[in-house]
DNA sequence: ACTTCGATGCTCT
DNA sequence: GAGCATCGAAGTA
């Protein structure tokens, strides 16, 4: 795994290079959100997700010879923000400007500042609160207009590696969610047993074992 | 300006 | 598990 996500300052260079590593690597790390009032809110990432132009055939700008231009802009080691079907999915860009890749962060389990993410995003379940791409986008009040296009390390949202590697067998690697083309590509990666995990299912069987 | 589509979420059964 | 609300981006004109 990229040594960047291991330990010390991830800089927006360490994250140069194939996302489906980088996907795997995130597993485990705490996205921690500051407040422009100085509060802060965090959450281990248990689910992530590899988005590779142009082998990836999911990867909706890789069917089209321009990208989505907000993606193919971008440095690798940047925040930035996915549309589809109105709301905003959180991702960090992987390769150089030019090249559309990318890592969705697609749930996180609350460790800090429950209470004002419940106030961002008012649920009935609690464990409802951010197990979905976009759930977790507006439990944080991530702005998309703030935050896209700035540096992972940005202070108002930046990553901090997990304290210990994460075991081979705590990851569960399955397919990817809410796709058509591209479902054999086993790029989704989950905490195994994680009650914050999306309640999306692959469409299509465990890789590796389940 | 208009049309289509989607890496989703919510609200029912 | 099925149906729909929703809106930004891309393509078309």
């Amino acid at each position: 795994m990229p040594a960047a996500v291991q330990a010390g300052e991830p800089a927006p260079s360490h994250f140069a290079g194939d996302p489906v590593s980088i996907a795997r690597a995130l597993l485990g790390a705490t996205l921690v959100r500051v407040l422009d009032s100085g509060e802060r809110l965090s959450g281990r990432i248990v689910e992530t997700e590899a988005y590779d132009c142009p082998r990836d055939p999911a990867c909706t700008a890789g069917r089209f010879h321009a990208a989505r231009s907000a993606e193919m802009a971008i440095a690798p080691g940047h925040w930035l923000f996915w549309a589809a079907h109105g709301h905003p999915l959180l991702q960090v860009s992987c390769r150089p400007k030019g090249v559309s890749a990318s890592v969705l962060i697609r749930a996180i389990e609350p460790l800090e500042g429950l209470g004002q993410m419940l106030t961002f995003r008012p649920v009935t379940r609690e464990r409802d609160l951010s197990n979905g791409p976009a759930k977790l986008v507006y439990a944080l009040g991530l702005n998309p207009a703030q935050i896209a296009g700035t540096r992972v390390d940005s202070p108002a949202l930046h990553l901090r590696p997990a304290e210990t590697p994460l075991a081979d067998d705590a990851v569960r690697v399955t397919a990817r969610v809410g796709i058509k083309e591209g479902r054999h590509l086993p790029w989704r990666f989950t905490l195994r047993g994680n009650p914050w995990v999306s309640p999306a299912l692959p469409s299509m069987a465990v890789v590796g074992d389940g």
